[in-house]
DNA sequence: GATGAATGAGTGTTCATTCAT
DNA sequence: AATGAATGAACACTCATTCAT
């Protein structure tokens, strides 16, 4: 079931999204929001009802165009081997997470009254865990892998280190070459590499 | 250079960090925690300036208290075999952040005037990175390891596959045996099981 | 001078009275009126100006009918002797304020810009105090009262009292028999034979 | 059980009871309270809680001091014969409403939460119909009175033709004599001479 | 050294009203 | 003639902090 966001409730969920990715929720306030959106204070409440319902329908615009751009995705690497839809989907997933890296964010904090915003988003990330186990299975059975991993675990590693990344700069910027206004493009190729090389290790990876 | 910190201090910082973890920065008043604290509203900002201080002074706290843990238990594996070692520095990695896990929520939050305090954790970050390295180094030259990966990418791994499964408990406790009460001890076993068989494979672990 | 409200206005004005009187003045907002009249919030801003001149009409309207109503009771009265239409006087006044309290309400509410408002009030009582006269001098010429007492001390003595009973209902249900949902209906027989006594007494009634 | 209240707090109490007696609870705002108070806006919230928690302590702390108040006047007329102490007993409780006649206004008014308060009230209004019916009993004892009508009625019809007097003053202000700044002192005489030939015409008052 | 009282800035939300259509 | 979108002002309240003691 697909909701209808209206262009200026898209404006405002992405000029919040931002903020809230770099100062938390409850570090954000509405003003912020309107202000940076040029629009009345008085419009988030109109809107979304409140903040936190605001949040709720950010939640599901993230979760929605996400699913949309993965069902694309999807479609693209359909024809391919195993080897190759895995390489992309680690891809597909980790450019993801640093384009919208602040949405995974605020997932952490704890939110009232956001049962179903959490339902959402395990929806969401349990499209992946199934194309994972599909695209392992397929390998074992081609003879590539040599290991099954639980699914859920490589796409905790895969999420887990990308957002490590993401969010420790200051730790992982040491390591990370080039200037610093490129640290996420740096960070991205760089965490990927090594993502693709422990995914492959951890599956067993043997080319025929 | 060691901080001193009083014992009243101490007390605050427990209380301080534990809401921390549960509410986030923004989300805990200085009303709860010297509410819970019994202690007079007024004594933080006595004792630490200001509640952003006090935040300053937390990490210097987890840090010190981590450092000179982590100081002990290096003692008792420096006898021991490299790949001995690595298992053992995994799990201690992990363990520390399954019990101290809000501290590393909380780093990732923009706070203003943080420059040293990130500094604090880098440093604490480069303790475990050193550590990986000359371990994953010492197993190579006794032939058990066959791959080198950077250290800082091994440590993203642990770090960021233990922060997400321990922050995204809705996703992760589907595929963790047991009661929900005992989802932590549960997570931390299968994670625990998961970055073992990883690390191993990305080092290309061999036994001798 | 009638002034003239369309069918629409009446609607309003009929869902705004019965708000108003249930919860105040300030307590109603114009979104609760326009919900309740199935009517655009605009709606009260654009066919009264605003939500204080919307009272104003309201007032207009409630004296308009009540006026039309006296007139119509007056006529039924005419023939009768004095105390007769004493007795009934004193009824009908008690009736008009169990059914119409809430308008007078808020009448004691000091609104701005409400003078006229006042002197429409002013005026509408004013009826009864010149009835309540007549009668009195009446009664007295014709043998069966012995005393004049100030028409408008007998007027205050009966909204006086009906509104308090109507408004103290903690009070008065105490001493009123009856489910608590007939409250208005008992408080009403019972405040009626109360005043009367009084009013007879008051006016030294003597049957000839 | 009596409440203490400090300094600071009866001074707000007193300037909120003026104004919400003036305007309304919904009509008042805290800010407008706190600049007639000349303290600050939050000092509301931190001394009763919440403004509709300041409505609850205003109640009490009125209840109270009319409680004291009426028991010392009871001392005063303890020896006095029935139609004596009548006659005070209406002087006394037109000249409190007179004086505190805002605080009956509010209580009219839809309170949420309010349930003890009109208990309160309640319990306040039974100790005056309480000696209201000891001095008819006695009255009627001594002969000097032959009717006795229900108490409460009787209070009903004082506190009712006070109130009315009080809020309708565009009304009763006609027949009022003197000038408008001294309304309420000539009103308080004027009904109070009203409601004494009343009061003993009803209760069939013939001196011995 | 420690605290209770007090403050001013800021919070999210609701309000009556206006405006473009 | 009528309305849905939008607005700015006001709302009650909470915040971290200060200050007199």
């Amino acid at each position: 079931m697909k909701k209808k966001f209206t262009e200026k409730q898209i404006h405002i969920l992405d000029v919040a999204e931002k903020l809230i990715a770099k100062k938390g929720f409850e570090g954000t306030s509405v003003r912020d929001i309107s202000t940076k959106a040029n629009i009345n204070v008085a419009m988030i409440s109109y809107y979304f009802g409140s903040k936190e319902k605001m949040m709720s329908h950010l939640y599901q615009y993230r979760v929605q165009k996400t699913r949309e751009s993965f069902a694309e995705f999807a479609e693209t690497i359909k024809e391919g081997k195993p080897e190759m839809q895995m390489k992309e989907l680690v891809k597909y997933v980790v450019n993801q997470l640093f384009k919208f890296n602040y949405f995974h964010g605020f997932v952490t904090q704890e939110l009232r009254h956001t049962e179903h915003l959490k339902e959402d988003l395990l929806d969401f990330y349990n499209t992946f865990t199934h194309k994972i186990d599909d695209v392992t299975k397929k390998g074992i059975a081609s003879g590539v892998f040599h290991h099954a991993p639980k699914p859920e675990d490589l796409l905790t590693l895969i999420i887990g280190s990308a957002l490590f990344a993401i969010r420790n700069k200051n730790f992982y910027s040491l390591y990370v070459p080039g200037k610093e206004e490129n640290y996420l493009q740096e960070a991205e190729k760089k965490i990927l590499a090594s993502l693709l090389v422990t995914v492959f290790s951890t599956l067993g990876y043997q080319p025929n």
